[in-house]
DNA sequence: TGAGTTCTGAACTGAATGATTAAAAATTCC
DNA sequence: GGAATTTTTAATCATTCAGTTCAGAACTCA
């Protein structure tokens, strides 16, 4: 049972939690998981190794932590920024924008955790979860294609599933751009013009969806 | 046949350069740059560790030379599936299908060394040259469109440089997601469709009354 | 065959790295 | 104020790793 008015007990951390995560998040986004030492993270967080060790486990189990939260934070966001728009146009492209603004965001390193960093740790729980993560962003924007849809936004032949995994594969490219550098600015132009191109109708090919692709 | 008449001169080497380059290459591509060990390249390459030193330098230059290798080779691969075909849309399905072939290809770890694993290495020389490669890639692209333009296969008011890297960007998606494990038979049929969506023609926005639209 | 040349295998070295330990410091509870 | 509790600082240990050295093997040339 915690008590909640009272402090924890013993001597107060020197540092926040959440916020040694975020920076645990830079340090990996800026040298990727292998390139990083306990060093790093022990300059990077401002937390002393057996602190480290003690509160947050070896850097497997940090990143697996930093990789969490971004996800959730960076999902939340994603969320809104597909949601929240009336047009669907307005959401694909805010959805895309949001990911160029998050893979060129000021402090860190341009990239993003999940996209450039995470599918190359050799670990099965990082990949189960970014598989988890790509597949949820995924159901996302097809479901956000699915209420244009419902709302007579799009055509009745317009390609739901296939257009989805679209949206998604030109925000990873638009973000590995930023990571070699890009600069925000070509990306958001970029970004808008990609949600104009998933909008497009498709070539009238006539049947339902019987079968579907080329 | 080798002209040479004198062979080298001492003892034979026992490895052929430009497989241990291979061999190289497959071990970056399965455990990205940092996570390589020297051990793991003598292991992968058949080559002794002082050989590895003498013929080939440390492993930030075994690397280089490996990436080398590959963009020509993949390059090479590239250009040919972009201007053999006589329709703009299969040069453009060619490209990407040849993408996820070369990144799904057989024997070695799912993913592409130019795209998934280079951009992340922090070195000036790789980072330069993986600029340089995309940059060379999408001007070929772009090229293939503007031979299609002067054909008259794609509408007046296609807009070339942003297709082009809009294939670019699906083609990287499409490879990051074959590192994550999507089988290649997914893969290609949404090369095919991407194709079919970067060949769409743009929506008219000539039209006098330019309130309904956006 | 023997001298000269080049490559290979194994051992070696210094530095970096991951992880732990022990004692000092800061705070709560009594 | 003092005991109990928790964090921090600093030091330590074993391991791994990058890069080198050296003796010997394999080859050419004369």
């Amino acid at each position: 049972m915690i008590k909640n008015s009272a402090r924890p007990r013993g001597r107060p951390r020197s540092f926040d939690e959440k916020q040694a995560l975020e920076a645990a998040t830079r340090v990996f986004r800026s040298k990727g998981y292998d390139g990083v030492t306990i060093d790093d993270l022990v300059a990077g967080m401002g937390v002393g190794r057996p602190s480290l060790y003690s509160v947050f486990g070896d850097k497997r189990t940090i990143f697996v932590r930093a990789l969490r939260a971004y996800a959730e934070a960076k999902g939340a966001l994603a969320a809104k920024a597909l949601f929240s728009p009336p047009t669907v146009r307005d959401s694909i492209a805010g959805f895309l924008r949001n990911a160029v603004e998050t893979a060129t965001e000021e402090g860190s390193a341009p990239g993003c955790l999940l996209i450039c960093v995470a599918p190359l740790v050799d670990d099965l729980e990082v990949r189960r979860f970014v598989l988890d993560a790509v597949a949820a962003a995924t159901a996302l924007v097809e479901r956000r294609f699915r209420d244009a849809f419902d709302a007579g936004e799009v055509p009745s032949n317009f390609p739901l599933p296939a257009r989805a995994s679209q949206v998604l594969d030109l925000g990873r490219g638009l973000t590995m751009r930023a990571q070699l550098g890009t600069p925000r600015k070509v990306l958001l132009k970029d970004a808008d013009q990609a949600a104009d191109l998933v909008l497009l109708p498709p070539r009238e090919k006539a049947v339902p969806d019987s079968q579907a692709g080329r």
